[in-house]
DNA sequence: ATGGTGGGATCCCCA
């Protein structure tokens, strides 16, 4: 079983990128960040493919999927118990495994209103994180986190040194969702350099490999079980038209 | 060097 996050930044303008990699790669399910579109504007074309769909969007900015080949059941929009005015979290039970796609804020600067946000955000993620490792499920929250976890995830973390993506306040968040039960997918199956997700568009940051691993996929400790190996699709980043996120796959043992 | 690139909106915001 095939589960991949992809911030597309866009989905409408990352159409023919979307359609060419649900093709190619024949992901079970696929977690989309940052539509940056209304629901009812979705290429819902998208189901030609074989695939279902839930939506969680808005205008111009945010906005998150669920794409799957299996049925979809069970979809909650928005994270229980935290008040939230954007589309940032989706969450459904689908070929066995229960998913979310998640989109935490940026963060723009630190101690800035957005960071505290952000902050707070994490805080309502880590609650419903908590509540769902109570439903002992096999559980794969993917999304992009914007926390590079380590400096391992950084390529020059002098310069990231306490900048918004890497603060010890962000990774502490991030951390508490992994000490609380659910496992690091690409960390845990990769040796050697860690893999980045996300470069800039600015600076040929790709070019140099510039870049952060900001993209997650946590498993829960039932999803951990069956863990087989992890794949960052990074030649999607090199393409025409590209998002500045590459997406990231786990590939679980067993189907459905 | 307070820039740079890109998407979606509107006459700028967010990443």
């Amino acid at each position: 079983m095939k589960i991949v996050t992809w911030n597309v930044n866009s989905v409408r303008a990352r159409l023919p990128h979307v359609e060419n990699f649900l093709k190619d790669e024949q992901p079970d399910v696929l977690l989309l960040q940052e539509l940056k579109c209304e629901s009812h504007v979705f290429p819902f074309s998208l189901e030609d493919l074989g695939y279902n769909i839930a939506v969680y969007g808005q205008k111009t900015y945010n906005g998150v999927a669920i794409l799957s080949k299996h049925p979809i059941e069970d979809v909650q929009r928005g994270i229980p118990n935290f008040e939230d005015t954007t589309s940032r979290y989706i969450e459904a039970f689908t070929g066995g495994v229960r998913v979310a796609s998640v989109y935490v804020p940026n963060g723009q600067e630190v101690d800035s209103v957005a960071y505290v946000y952000k902050l707070k955000f994490f805080e309502g993620l880590y609650n419903h994180a908590q509540y769902l490792l109570t439903l002992d499920e096999k559980i794969v929250i993917g999304g992009d986190f914007n926390v590079a976890p380590t400096d391992d995830d950084v390529y020059n973390p002098i310069a990231w040194k306490n900048q918004v993506l890497c603060t010890p306040l962000e990774r502490e968040a991030f951390r508490k969702i992994v000490y609380a039960g659910f496992t690091d997918a690409v960390a845990q199956s990769t040796q050697g350099p860690m893999p980045y997700t996300w470069w800039n568009y600015r600076q040929g940051a790709f070019a140099k490999d510039g870049g952060l691993r900001i993209d997650h996929l946590l498993l829960s400790p039932q999803a951990t079980d069956s863990l087989n190996n992890t794949t960052v699709h990074r030649y999607m980043r090199g393409l025409e038209k590209a998002s500045d996120h590459a997406p990231v796959e786990v590939q679980l043992k067993g189907g459905m």
